[in-house]
DNA sequence: CTGAAAGCGCTAACAT
DNA sequence: ATGTTAGCGCTTTCAG
């Protein structure tokens, strides 16, 4: 087991001094061609690797960015990640991984235990029922970047990266209306969440648009799973007057909503239509298949890690907002017959 | 924006020096009860951080550990992450995520591009296709514990955290025996992966003891994509004597199966049965639902991250092999009617 | 039990 | 264009 070699080892060999390998080894700036071309050498020789924790030291700046998020096991969030992922990884960096399981305890305790020395930015996406943002706004205000993905707090002047919530569920609505189903109901996300409330508007502004009646008891807010959806549907299908079609704000959910309605016997697109949010793959596979309007969650992934490290390397901190379309999917869920 | 607090603030403060603050911050070992506690109270109020790297370049120790894997977007995988992540955090490490995409090059580039001073040890499942496993052989040769889970290499010897693939594999074809199948056949991983082995040896054993034949066209070796399973299973069918069942060596796969035979009118369960190995949520939501071998996912998580903190912790690195067992969940699509 | 001082590997003025 | 030097924040001998 041989000590990792260092750039003394590299400016013994050359007889030069570290000063110079460690220019020549970042920016041609100020050094020699050929000396340059010599530590190259050398340092591919030796099988050199530079020690991230001596530079981070020096320059207080590492090279990781932090993700905060609820969940990884579904299909969202891990194809987030991997987006994030590919592109932190052709900047090289790293990065560091904190699930919080949607509690908001867990994921204080995270940020308040996380050693701001340790990376140089913060993807995160909320708990449902954050409360407050105080832990990430303390962060900020520390001069680190944190741009937040899908699950936004909306009290927060930052950099924030989101699907067209609204457009895609007025997309979705309308499609709905346009299929011949006339009393639309929505099983929402929990209250206070952004993409919740953007949903619910594309809901109505679709409804308005076509001089369908808001009914009140339509729209039932709950959790994001898909015994919500289950629960959810019993409630709805249960009033006097039942709804003909569901929005659900996520698959998930519509996907426990089509579960009540086959145990109930009542026939999926036929006498009520079911459309979701997210085009998680369950959602083709499910019979019958599920329409939905598809989230460009490897995007999202990307353009929040391109944002985070553009703040990181301007080390200016100008909140931006960017909003990525997403696409309607029509599969047999919404099909009248 | 106020520059981090360190040790030497609390020095300043109790006029002490770093040292006896360092020694303070760490173990009771040699400092008097009351500096000790004079030390933590002034960390706290005014809310110091350990910087890791210092730490990390003084003790030649970070608080990371590395992992790699080919996917994050399945249910198996990004459930052991949620176990890993679990452990590492109840013991104050960080994860650093890698993810391969299933791409040798991409693997062998990421080992070689590790900074071994960044990260303690390292959690790996391997490329399906992974010819060589020299790359990490290099690293446990420098020293640095490295712990396989799930896709092992056969040909190094270190720790591995594996669910119970023969016993596994037994089971599923055992229960299709029982069921009344007879011709049973296994869409099985890639060559050369241990796991695949292992469930294709669990095949035949339960074959062997129930005293049925072994078709050698019965077994196709491909990939692990719902796609594979199609592409197989219309193979399979297309055979003089086509199978009256199918072990698939994951549910991706078996739900391929089932779509290719749903889509000939071939009714699963009755005609042919179809048993996975996973069970992924999609399993119960396909309809007919699947029967399959339910992995100890997360607790394969938990166990890998244990072993690997065990190795950092005692600084051997005596190879373990550790093999959860698996559980049998009797769905639809084995049943015969 | 505590302090002084050296050093982990690298960067960044400041000289030359 | 290159070398000298002083840290970055923390740990760790070695003295006392």
């Amino acid at each position: 087991m041989s000590r990792p070699t260092t750039i003394k080892d590299i400016a013994r060999i050359l007889k030069i001094s570290v000063s110079t390998v460690s220019r020549a080894l970042r920016d041609a700036y100020d050094v020699n061609e050929e000396t340059r071309n010599r530590v190259l050498a050398a340092a591919a020789e030796i099988n050199y690797k530079p020690n991230y924790n001596a530079t981070a030291l020096a320059k207080r700046s590492t090279h990781n960015i932090g993700v905060i998020l609820p969940f990884i096991t579904n299909y969202y969030f891990s194809t987030v990640i991997t987006g994030i992922q590919e592109v932190a990884y052709s900047k090289g960096f790293n990065i560091i991984l904190h699930v919080t399981n949607d509690s908001p305890e867990r994921e204080l305790s995270i940020v308040d235990n996380l050693s701001l020395s340790s990376f140089d930015g913060l993807l995160v996406s909320t708990c449902s029922q954050s409360d407050s943002c105080e832990h990430f706004a303390r962060v900020i205000r520390e001069d680190i970047p944190v741009v937040f993905f899908d699950r936004v707090p909306n009290q927060i002047r930052t950099s924030k990266v989101m699907q067209d919530d609204f457009n895609g569920a007025f997309e979705a609505v309308e499609h709905l209306v346009s299929n011949g189903y006339r009393r639309v109901a929505h099983i929402a996300g929990p209250r206070g969440l952004l993409f919740t409330e953007k949903r619910y508007e594309g809901y109505l502004a679709a409804l308005t648009k076509h001089n369908l009646p808001v009914v009140e008891d339509y729209t039932i807010y709950s959790g994001f799973s898909q015994e919500s959806g289950q629960a959810d549907t019993i409630q709805l299908m249960d009033l006097p007057e039942p709804p003909d079609a569901i929005f659900a704000v996520n698959d998930r959910k519509a996907i426990g909503a089509m579960l009540t309605l086959k145990a109930r016997g009542i026939r999926i697109g036929k006498e009520v239509g079911v459309i979701g949010f997210t085009d998680d793959p369950m959602a083709s596979i499910i019979s019958p298949s599920l329409s939905t309007i598809a989230e460009p969650a490897f995007e999202i992934g990307r353009k929040s890690c391109e944002l985070l490290l553009g703040h990181i390397r301007k080390k200016s901190f100008i909140p931006e907002e960017k909003i990525l379309p997403g696409k309607l999917i029509v599969r047999e869920s919404t099909n009248k017959g």
